[in-house]
DNA sequence: CCTCCTCATGTTTACGTCAACATTGCCGCG
DNA sequence: CGCGGCAATGTTGACGTAAACATGAGGAGG
């Protein structure tokens, strides 16, 4: 940061002024045209129109957003595009943002820890948005919170409650529980469980609410494994599943670890759904094509997205605060990973 | 945009001259602290920063845009973030801006036509970026170029030649070479095709690699099947060729269509690769636990969003114009799904 | 002891836009 | 004919920042 000599030419366009002078006319009148104000005369307004194709105007939104005191403009923090429901979430939160008028500032979060303290305020909210939408893990908040500017309009898109910003997300409980209740409901004397990192919110959620399924049921709970979220993991915890006889029903924090876990079962000689059922949780695209076609709890990430810009938008615009989180619901996706036990 | 009738309370942040009646000093002297001139005594400086944090300062960067007529962020124009392509090479492009202390603007295209001319060039541009990067089929360009902004530097992502703006991208030639003779090579008479949709100048010049690799090694050349890069289209092809007995090599145009070609070949009794050898393209995360785990051509969308990132800064502090098109050679990855014919 | 230079700091101004207030000209109505 | 009113247009100023220029204090060197 303490470097920055960039010797840039400006390289400014044609303003305001530059199209009034042509047109024949005070800035104040291109004003109005630009602005589809309704008190200007047909033929000025066409006159200033040719004027400003001629010249190749386009208003200069810094100098707006100085004026209005508003930028027009949300902050979406993400971590790493690289999560299926993250990229989905982001493109639902573009196109509502951009339907409303409001442009996106992408702003990634590079690495878990904070730099300089002297920058850090300088840094993030550099006041270039009218408020942020926060896409990462919650826990990764907690370290950065310090430098979340105050009075700025903030919704964090995670299922963890701690925060007093409104919270939008998929009902990760009502969703675990649907998964485990399918599986349940097939037949299966009990259902494992292979659960996403500690650190996340999501995941613990979802575990919580498949151990708590099972027990209202009379269940036993079996130990949980624990992957990343990648298929990986889920390629590992599936060497463990695939060697124990007792398993004949898992449920997948994600589908990621699902299809993990399918490789790993077919290596093993296990038939899916046949010898052991699998369901997964995200329904990405491509889990109507794995083999066999995945069993999955659909989240509904497009609509958590809008929900999120509408929170964000009319706590800007209002002031008001949405302290009530808001739930989508998720559905079951019923495909072929799934069966009775035999 | 007729409409807009947002009457939104302002909430003006602290500003610098807040800062310097608290401190005591000029508001340019509180410029200076904020932008780390070095021609500070140590302890105004001090002064400065203990009242930036007491009112809790934050630049206003609309402000300094206007100022220095530049915005220090650049647009990403992408049509749907949910291509695996698009989205990893928007996460690279993020992270090399940030790190370059550009901000990053997306810019969602939420339909193939445009709208009102009026609007049009008031819309996209609208000068709140130093350049853009265009991520979108270059067919889509062909609409929209009516209303890019002369002036405003440009990188277009594809590997579409028909522009004179630099152009980054894999080299979508080679990896199809590539995976086409990784197939030869295992001793395969011919390699049948699934390629991407025609509209896509990426699937084009993939298909048209495949068909001269083969005819440069004297094989025959199998009609091409057209799929639309989805998994589901993948699956539909996959029906076809599964059910005909000639076929013992695939060379599918991406990672996602290769799934839903193994899903079709699974259904059938087809065995992979005893039977049919696949390759894709993309080596997405998964591809190394689909089932059997796809051999496939690496497209290394990070490097590409690095050097486009690259490409449109100096092009915007130095004018440059890098004319040359640079492509980012691929690899094959070999993994389970390819085999001799047997 | 005076001059000249350096360095910290202050003052002025312009960036492009638009709200608020001024001005002009025209029309209708008494 | 004169006056109020309205519609079209112009003028002024402020938003927050930083470059350019101005000022003033101290220090080195003759």
């Amino acid at each position: 940061m303490a470097a920055d000599e960039t010797p840039v030419r400006p390289r400014r366009g044609p303003s305001m002024a530059d199209v009034a002078r042509l047109a024949g006319v005070s800035g104040q009148t291109v004003s109005r045209v630009a602005n589809d104000r309704h008190n200007v005369d047909a033929a000025t307004r066409d006159r200033v129109l040719a004027a400003m194709r001629e010249v190749g105007y386009r208003p200069n939104n810094a100098a707006r957003a100085l004026r209005n005191g508003q930028f027009r403009s949300i902050g979406v923090i993400v971590f790493e595009l690289s999560s299926v429901g993250n990229t989905r979430t982001l493109d639902a939160i573009a196109a509502a943002a951009t339907m409303t008028g409001y442009a996106v500032n992408l702003l990634p979060v590079l690495d878990a820890t904070q730099g300089a303290v002297s920058n850090a305020f300088t840094r993030l909210g550099e006041q270039a948005v009218d408020g942020v939408i926060i896409l990462i893990e919650a826990h990764m908040l907690d370290e950065a919170e310090v430098l979340l500017p105050e009075g700025l309009p903030v919704v964090v898109v995670d299922s963890s409650a701690r925060y007093d910003y409104p919270i939008v997300d998929n009902d990760q409980a009502q969703g675990a529980r649907l998964a485990t209740e399918h599986l349940l409901d097939l037949g299966h004397r009990t259902v494992w469980h292979l659960g996403g990192p500690p650190s996340s919110f999501a995941a613990s959620r979802r575990r919580r609410s498949w151990e708590k399924t099972l027990t209202d049921r009379g269940c036993p709970v079996p130990p949980v494994l624990v992957g990343d979220w990648s298929a990986g993991s889920g390629y590992e915890a599936g060497k463990q599943l695939a060697a124990d006889p007792d398993v004949t029903a898992v449920f997948a924090a994600n589908d990621q670890m699902a299809l993990g876990l399918l490789r790993a079962l077919h290596e093993a000689g296990r038939a899916v759904p046949a010898d052991i059922s699998v369901v997964g949780f995200d329904d990405v695209e491509e889990a109507a094509h794995y083999w066999p076609p995945l069993t999955t709890v659909r989240q509904k990430f497009a609509e958590v997205g809008r929900l999120s810009v509408d929170a964000l938008i009319s706590e800007i615009q209002a002031g008001e605060h949405h302290h009530q989180p808001v739930s989508v619901p998720t559905e079951l996706v019923s495909r072929g990973s799934t069966a009775p036990p035999r």
